[in-house]
DNA sequence: GTTGACCTTCCAGTTACTGGAATGTCTTCT
DNA sequence: AGAAGACATTCCAGTAACTGGAAGGTCAAC
């Protein structure tokens, strides 16, 4: 398969594809005039690796999942606790997410947002802390 | 002011400070010996990104919003859909995040994780979208 | 006068791509 | 046979927002 082909299947970019061979997360084969041949086996690399991009994992987390996904003797508990660590990043991303929207929504809430130059957003911004309302 | 006092002050890294001036987010003076100085007014406006940052501002947001406060002109709406835009970009990285994590859980659960091979997880990461349960 | 804290600049690395240039190959149409 | 157009290749540079480290200058205290 060229790839643009295994790109169409696995919904990445070319680009993206051939920078991950650069970093060595799939290998493809070489055609005579040098274009990449993608087997099968390497096609479902990408696809895992797509899928486990669109859920957060960085890179190092697919590369770990990958060799555990080609590992016939891996224990699941190996992959389960990959899977939480990142459910555990996520969870604290979504909450520190969450404080600064409550924290500007209620800025936004105190703003007149008219023509007038007031503006308690610029105040709270320009305040020491401990002095926040 | 020298770049360790005013880092101690708005709580931002000497690095990170020299980093916003290279951008021209702020322009300390320079003291005959090459140290830079900080006046009152460069101090408040890092502790002002230092605080927009926390909430989560870009640094392009961060100087539009430095030249709002600096402009006694302004209008409190301009700054209003800064903030208003950027709420929406928060709540659809917590909306993205949460379906992942949702997912993940989802997976996890379904998991033994043990020292056998047998992974739901893996099959599920290498299963074809609309295969999934 | 020397130690140690502080300051300077410059260069490189991080994450995960993405865009673009210059060039080569393959297929198809005339 | 030649030319167009779609594909492929490599390499270089840029993104966001720093961060680390090296090599060196300055300052205050003992």
């Amino acid at each position: 398969m060229n790839i643009g082909e295994v790109a169409e299947a696995c919904g990445l970019p070319a680009k993206t594809i051939r920078y991950y061979e650069e970093i060595g997360l799939v290998a493809p084969d070489r055609k005579a005039n040098g274009y990449r041949d993608f087997p099968e086996a390497e096609g479902h690399k990408l696809a895992f690796v797509a899928r486990a991009r669109s859920l957060g994992f960085s890179i190092e987390d697919c590369r770990a999942l990958l060799a555990l996904y080609d590992d016939p003797h891996r224990a699941s508990g190996d992959v389960r606790e990959i899977v939480r660590s990142h459910i555990r990043g996520i969870d604290r991303k979504i909450a520190e997410l969450q404080g600064m929207r409550d924290t500007l929504n209620h800025l936004v809430e105190r703003c007149q947002g008219d023509e007038r130059p007031e503006c308690p957003i610029l105040d709270d911004l320009a305040s020491a802390p401990g002095t926040r309302r």
